[in-house]
DNA sequence: TGTTGATCGTAC
DNA sequence: GACGTACGATCAACAT
């Protein structure tokens, strides 16, 4: 039996790095950071780990700084200093790429990388290694040694030996120094002798065996143009000679055990692709996590415990006798699986407990089929379950536990206690994430794969309910669940409390769950036949439009289809194209109101986009999700989607109902008050504008708005220096135009194309602007330059949003850095207040024993339904929580108004 | 048949 | 390229 050689892999790092960003072409983030260098490099690193399994491996980088060679000869100094910008930033993520595979990797002050390559490669050779050198670069031919020492290019996927070296090249490595200093290689600044090729040279060397056997015989070297070249160059010659030596005295003390390749870091991994946006690698990464679990649990075997304990509960006496036990404990999470996302349809199919780590328990409820076995009736596990969930201890954990509250709420459980969130908790830790989803969050904190909801169910025409999910399946997808979530508690614990947002997040977020969860459950109540009848109308006026369209258009064609009605106006019609997107010609309200004159279709299709909108979007899509039982429509609110800290509102939205527009007001006409109750509305207002008063500190608008003055017109009276009783509704509403855009951070094109001004003139606005508001002007500046330093941005209550953008050499996306560290702090500022005064109403209305309600939450509005009786205490109770919120250096004011339906409530 | 990205429009 | 934060309807192209 022969023993097989033990192969080492030995990576040139550096020009890896180099080849692949100028072999892929321009890639980047999310955040714009240029990214094909890495990309390139983890592809070949990958390669090289599955298809070549090394027992041993290094990475090999350039050290910075000069080498021998920079001595030898200033050109190479030149061009070796000069790393693209570009590609400077992704050399540190390579060398954790290759540090987070647990791959070792090497550089040494004063050695390129070549010169480590061929320390090592003999060194590996004389420990009877199979040595194999990564790496495209053709000066590296010298080091090959066969059988000892190959080759390989990834690239190519062509691995050298002696032969292919001297078939390609026409000399045997142990001369390819003599061949290179004849030739030459421009990559690395070698120079050569001029004028000699690949040809010539190889019959130099066929001729003469080496440069020096060469040049012993120069006299004898024909054609005499050549002998001329040689004798010209034969210093450069001999430089070019010892530029492409490799300094072989790299002081080595390494057992060759360093050289095995380490576990791989798997969450650090997967937070790097995640920042980089490498979507594939991250699902192969998963693939590859999956795989081996698969591998190791197959081959465990029965001796091995398995990580997980579950315990299916399917009688009263492990019921009870779980209850007592919980009953003991400071906190436990639960998770309940059930038949519908949405909390107010959702009927329980499953409870999972857990309590320990890697311990979870399963209460099958409402599993169908009768191989579901034994369960428990709802009724008696509600009952059960009530005694630790009603009561303030033990404390409940939870992702998305305002799910779980709603649900609760709904099977007669008020869920009280609720300690902790982890999506609620990963949000505040980086509000900028995509997705606060459990898989997501284990995967970035525990580097854990989780069994994704769709391997249970199913997908597509084969996706079945989680009622018919088998217990067994259900109970260890549920399990994973709870238990997951109770092992993120203590991390993400311990990472608010080093970030400082513990306050924040008790004080705050935390005890806002409830609240929403309330407003979620109560609703809004809907006049449904008021939709309907609007929708009757909407369609109607659709139709008139449609044919009155297709008329002008003597066509008929998809309305809706920005493709089809870009082909009509600008070529059938032959209209001004007057902005183009990414896949054709604009067609948005902008430039249909700018061709309004040119024809008349234009103005009809306006009124059928708008009356598509109201329709579609709101009157049909309202109806859908008026509740069967409550009659109400039910929404979610977001509480860990927003980059600022605002909240959203889904399913439906219920911050975009429209105002503006008469037509559009219908709509909320339709959201009503219950018999002997009023909806009333309390806005803040202007509460952004305080907000920059408040940080700015800037004079006149402190003063404004002591003197409580109107802002805008107080604005325009600055900008034309005139008094504000000389203000035109014009001149206002340039003002008011202006003191947004400030918020927003809106350059002058953006200004000139609001008002329809020229660039110059929003220039001289915006200068103006500043000019008057020197506070503000100082603020902003002082903000930009804090928020760049420290790579983030703060609101009042001590949230912060990361803007790495600010850190960007790209000046696009700089400036769009400077606008998000403009407008996050005050955006999200009042978001942190309002949230509070909810907080605030809430426990207030609750304490007094009223009956009003909190219902609705937009941005800078709370929506109430009240009864008329306790209207006057209500009123000025919701006055005074929410003006005296927060004490800022400007009061904070608030507009109420209240009537039959959110129309009329509007102040 | 379902998924995804682009476009459009509504709100604050 | 040019104004921040969202959600959702529809279309069109593409994957299954």
């Amino acid at each position: 039996m022969t023993e097989e050689k033990k192969s080492f892999y030995l990576i040139d790092g550096s020009s890896y790095i180099y080849r692949a960003f100028y072999a892929i072409g321009r890639l980047s983030n999310a955040k714009g950071m240029p990214t094909q260098a890495i990309y390139g490099f983890a592809q070949m690193l990958l390669k090289v780990i599955r298809e070549r399994k090394p027992d041993y491996i290094c990475v090999v980088f350039d050290a910075p700084g000069p080498n021998f060679r920079h001595e030898m000869y200033e050109a190479y100094k030149a061009t070796r200093q000069k790393m693209p910008e570009d590609l400077i930033v992704q050399v540190p993520y390579i060398k954790n790429l290759v540090r987070f595979h647990g791959i070792p990797q090497m550089e040494m002050l004063g050695y390129e990388a070549d010169d480590l390559i061929a320390t090592l490669a003999h060194w590996g050779r004389d420990q009877g290694l199979e040595v194999v050198i990564v790496s495209g670069d053709k000066d590296l031919h010298q080091l090959i040694e066969s059988p000892f020492i190959r080759q390989w290019d990834t690239q190519k996927d062509r691995v050298f030996t002696e032969d292919e070296v001297k078939e390609k090249f026409g000399v045997e490595p142990r001369r390819m120094g003599d061949y290179l200093a004849l030739v030459g290689d421009s990559s690395d600044n070698v120079p050569g002798v001029k004028g000699v090729g690949d040809k010539t040279a190889q019959k130099l060397l066929q001729q003469w065996e080496t440069l020096d056997g060469l040049y012993a015989h120069l006299e004898e070297v024909s054609p005499p143009s050549v002998r001329k070249k040689l004798q010209e160059n034969r210093e450069l010659a001999y430089l070019s000679r010892q530029l492409v030596s490799f300094k072989e005295d790299v002081p080595l003390s390494r057992e060759i055990d360093s050289f095995v390749a380490g576990e791989p870091m798997k969450s650090e991994l997967f937070k790097l692709y995640e920042e980089l946006d490498f979507k594939n690698l991250l699902e192969t990464l998963r693939q590859s996590w999956e795989d081996f679990q698969e591998v190791s649990s197959n081959t465990a075997g029965e001796g091995t415990e398995s990580l997980r304990r579950d315990k299916i509960i399917r009688d009263e006496k492990d019921l009870f006798r779980l209850m007592e036990e919980i009953k003991a404990l400071d906190c436990f999470s639960i998770d309940l699986e059930t038949t519908s996302r949405d909390p107010m349809r959702a009927e329980l199919v499953g409870v999972a407990l857990s309590h320990a780590d890697h311990h979870a328990c399963y209460i099958p409820l409402n599993h169908s089929g009768k191989e579901a076995g034994n369960q428990l009736s709802e009724k008696v596990v509600l009952k059960a379950l009530a005694s630790v969930l009603s009561g303030e201890k033990p404390g409940k954990v939870g992702q998305n536990i305002k799910y779980e509250w709603v649900v609760f709420k709904r099977h007669g459980i008020d869920l009280k206690g609720i300690v902790f969130d982890t999506m609620v908790a990963s949000y505040l830790l980086d509000p900028g994430k995509h997705s606060h989803s459990l898989d997501r969050i284990a995967a970035e904190h525990l580097g854990e794969n989780m069994i994704s909801y769709q391997e249970v169910t199913g997908k597509g025409k084969s996706q079945i309910g989680f009622a018919e999910v088998s217990v067994d399946v259900a109970a260890e997808y549920a399990c994973e669940d709870a238990e997951t979530t109770w092992r993120l508690v203590p991390i993400l614990k311990r990472k608010l409390k080093e970030e400082g947002f513990e306050d924040l997040y008790v004080s705050l977020e935390l005890p806002l769950i409830e609240v929403l969860a309330r407003m979620e459950y109560q609703g809004i109540l809907v006049d449904v036949q008021r939709l309907e009848t609007l929708s009757v109308d909407f369609e109607k006026a659709l139709d008139r439009e449609a044919a009155i369209i297709y008329d002008l258009a003597k066509e008929e064609f998809n309305i809706q289809s920005p493709k089809q009605l870009a082909y009509i106006l600008f070529e059938k019609l032959g209209l001004r194209v007057v902005k183009k997107t990414k896949t054709g010609p604009s067609t948005d309200v902008n430039v249909l109101e700018e061709l309004a004159g040119e024809h008349p279709v234009v103005e009809h299709i306006l009124n059928y986009r708008t009356l598509a909108k109201l329709k579609g979007t709101y009157a049909d899509s309202l109806i859908k999700l008026v509740h069967p039982e409550t009659g109400r429509i039910h929404t979610s609110y977001n509480q860990t989607v927003t980059a600022t800290g605002r909240l959203s509102s889904s399913d439906p939205n219920l911050q975009n109902i429209p105002i503006r527009t008469e037509e559009g007001r219908k709509i909320r006409e339709a959201f009503v008050a219950p018999p002997g109750h009023v909806l009333l509305s309390a806005d803040y207002s202007q509460i952004e504008l305080r907000i920059l008063a408040h940080y700015s500190r800037d004079e006149h608008l402190v003063e404004a708005f002591h003197a409580g003055a109107d802002i805008h017109r107080r604005t325009a009276a600055e900008m034309f220096n005139i008094p504000p009783h000389e203000v035109t509704p014009e001149m206002r509403r340039q003002a008011k135009t202006i003191n947004f855009g400030i918020i927003y951070g809106m350059g002058a094109f953006g200004l000139a194309r609001r008002l329809g001004i020229s660039n110059k003139l929003a220039k001289a606005s915006i200068d103006r602007y500043f000019d008057r508001y020197r506070g503000v002007k100082r603020y902003i500046e002082r903000l930009i330059e804090e928020t760049r330093q420290r790579g983030y941005c703060e609101t009042l209550l001590g949230r912060r949003r990361s803007i790495p953008e600010l850190q960007s050499r790209n000046y696009t996306l700089r400036q769009q850095g400077e606008r998000l560290a403009i407008n996050t702090p005050i955006q999200g500022t009042a978001a942190d207040l309002i949230k509070k005064a909810m907080i605030d109403i809430h426990g207030a209305l609750e304490k007094s024993g009223f009956k009003a309600k909190m219902l609705l939450q937009v941005h800078d509005e709370l929506v109430f339904e009240v009864p008329m009786k306790e209207l006057d205490v209500v009123r000025n109770l919701i006055r005074e929580k929410m003006e005296n919120v927060w004490e800022l250096r400007v009061p904070l004011k608030v507009d109420m108004g209240w009537g039959e339906n959110w129309t009329l409530a509007h102040p």
